[in-house]
DNA sequence: CAGCCATCTTGACACTGTCAAGTTCGCCAC
DNA sequence: GTGGCGAACTTGACAGTGTCAAGATGGCTG
């Protein structure tokens, strides 16, 4: 039969069923074996596509990542200024975390980003939401006529994605509903 | 022989062991037989003690969070006005997941804290490490003779934990040296 | 048509958490 | 002391895991 052997997508396929059991069940329950039984395969045909079961976990990681990246955008797709870019920004950030608290652990445990960015410092780092995170601080430095030092940015930078992160990360472990006004603490924190 | 049977004080050993297990291999590499083999005791001798792998783990937790708890004491301890001591504790907070990145997962990872205490908003939890920081704030507060309302203040705890804490989770994920002058930053989050 | 080779399967191994049943031994009532 | 109770520990067993080696399949390229 053509159906058991050259699924056709197996890899995506394997990626997919993969975030599914993530969400239903939690990484903890997520095996290898769990996985190739759901697409239909048998328990080591994800080793024709991935090396290890780490590396399908990084894929995966990739993929949820990307969906990160996305809704970060789409908040800041509908402002009008960088000042607003960046509020939105913060509160997608916070609220992506507080719809999947498991992603948190999933994508900033262990040394994920270590390993994959091999990063020495922050501000030398390709991570997608960073940079979105620069762009717009930088074009809300334009757009106020503010000039800063270099220091001063990487510092503004780090403070603020300290803040934003630190929220999400408690917003996480104590399910805590973030009654504030993020129209007035955020931007104070980045001017 | 009694070497075998009634180890004395297998619990504490097998808490202790895990300990320097997850610090030398990580949390990964932490099996049930493992820690007992390494305590000289047959495989399922922790479940004369813990119901589960993660009652064990649990109590470990505990173990760090009092050491945790501890650091950020002995930060306070030598400083002479609320605001110093508030800047000791960001900086011991962050100093202790630079030097254990592990424990940073280890701690916060999965629901441990919720699962652990419950809690439903921030500002009813009893996490140690969150109880310094309310009192040495309202220390600060009386020192310097603020006066906040109650949304206020609580907005400045949660705004300063999350600084402190989204810091901390950078440096552990990037190993970024946190080349900052707390001394006026900190300061300027918190008043 | 021949055969390469990525893709997938089956068999096997060591390791894991967990339980049931049995063993050992300190301790307390008699 | 002696009996035995019960906590602490052991051994045997089972299902589940990641991983590898060896073989099977079948689409593609010559």
């Amino acid at each position: 039969m053509a159906d058991n052997y050259h699924h056709g997508n197996l890899r995506q396929a394997l990626i997919d069923t993969g975030i599914r059991i993530i969400n239903e069940k939690g990484e903890d329950n997520l095996s290898l074996r769990g996985v190739a039984a759901e697409c239909g395969v048998s328990r080591s045909a994800p080793y024709s596509h991935f090396k290890d079961k780490e590396e399908l976990l990084e894929a995966i990681k990739g993929s949820v990542n990307d969906k990160f990246t996305d809704e970060l955008k789409n908040a800041c797709a509908g402002t009008k200024s960088a000042d607003e870019a960046l509020i939105a920004m913060g509160r997608a950030y916070i609220d992506f975390f507080r719809r999947n608290p498991d992603y948190y652990t999933f994508l900033f445990g262990r040394q994920n980003i270590v390993a994959h960015l091999a990063m020495d410092k922050i501000h030398e780092e390709d991570y997608p939401p960073f940079l979105l995170l620069r762009e717009m601080y930088k074009k809300h430095l334009k757009e106020n006529n503010l000039k800063k030092s270099y220091k001063e940015q990487e510092l503004d930078l780090l403070k603020t994605w300290a803040v934003v992160h630190g929220m999400a990360s408690i917003a996480c472990m104590t399910g805590v509903e973030t009654g504030i006004d993020w129209d007035d603490p955020d931007n104070g924190v980045v001017t």
